[in-house]
DNA sequence: GAAATTCTGAACCAATCGGTTCAAAATTAC
DNA sequence: GTAATTTTGAACCGATTGGTTCAGAATTTC
């Protein structure tokens, strides 16, 4: 016989994610947020903590999300194919101002080296798992023969999460998605990975 | 017959770009700044005007100083060796806490995208001034036989400044010297542009 | 000593920061 | 209607934000 929950939780989160994701976390005020969840001041503190404890969630969020794009979808066949759909689904088939945002986990790592190093830790991690899983992908696809067995998957995955560590900073300039995609071509085949 | 000036102009703009370069543009506040510089608040407006005219100025000079080291040093050979030093003289020879803050001009485009307009593309006008540099140093190399002209020049210079960017980004991760000297390796030997 | 100039500290400003509290309004089931 | 529960807005907290002002201490030259 309560009053049902008027917002929606998840939902909420959301748009504290796209706005954390676009502002970063110190630029980004309390009264902006609310305005952006549609969540009163009080119900924020009763539902998430605090600002920090939001964030972590949302970047929590943004990591096994960033993730489930590496998930191989069926057989076991077709690794690189993985590699650039992660791309692809990240610049080509994207609206324009989510490009401009970047990678979430990038910004952090920047943002808050040296002001909050917990939070930094976190987004580092996620990262370190994504460079994890391109490591897998190499090692099976060279196993399959996708690909020549010439360089270590360490060192292979290392020089491709530079170039996506890279790409994530083009994106937050003001740059065109056909440059982007551009330097994603050049980049993979310069690795050895391209189509 | 008046007093001299106590504080070094040019050596507290020092300290406050050490400061903003750490921190940000955002998360420094100005206790930090008067501290870092060793001035009174009220000399500070007296010299700077704000602490955004404060940190422009930084910019700018941190830009000019990277664009120094890509300066060709005495003749027209070696133009390749330029490029491979501006990496071995922001990663090998300095010291750790210096690599750990990254490119201020790369901390300022991420941190400031959507939050101050003005900083950002003043921060991507100075990158973008080294990618014309890194452009004009391939076409040199290749018409001076350095390197083969399988690429254009344009295209090899967007792959170097992704490398950069992506170096520029593991540098505020905690990672190890040797790790990044390795990662650049890779990618400049991947690039073609390797010793 | 006097005059000139620079720097400093402290007080002050309005605005904002993240965070807390709580009574009252709103919405449900009964 | 009543009871139960959630959401809300507004007031409030102390601290901090960037920025301003100015009297006076400090240091020089003459």
């Amino acid at each position: 016989m309560a009053r049902p929950p008027s917002f929606n939780r998840a939902l909420a989160v959301d748009d504290a994610l796209k706005l954390f994701w676009r502002r970063g976390y110190v630029a980004t005020s309390l009264p902006e947020l609310l305005d952006a969840m549609g969540v009163a001041r009080s119900s924020f503190y009763a539902t998430f903590s605090s600002k920090r404890e939001l964030f972590s969630e949302c970047l929590e969020l943004f990591g096994s999300r960033t993730l489930t794009i590496l998930d191989k979808p069926g057989g076991s066949c077709e690794n690189l194919s993985v590699i650039r759909t992660f791309f692809n689904e990240t610049i080509s088939e994207v609206p324009e101002h989510r490009i401009s945002r970047g990678c979430m986990m990038v910004n952090t790592v920047l943002e808050l080296a040296d002001v909050d190093l917990e939070l930094q830790i976190l987004a580092q991690t996620k990262l370190d798992k994504i460079q994890e899983r391109f490591q897998c992908l190499i090692l099976d696809a060279q196993l399959a023969g996708e690909i020549t067995g010439a360089h270590c998957p360490a060192e292979l995955a290392d020089a491709l999460m530079t170039l996506n560590l890279g790409i994530r900073v083009q994106c937050r300039k003001q740059v065109e998605r056909t440059q982007l995609v551009k330097s994603v071509d050049t980049s993979l085949r310069l690795l050895g990975i391209a189509a």
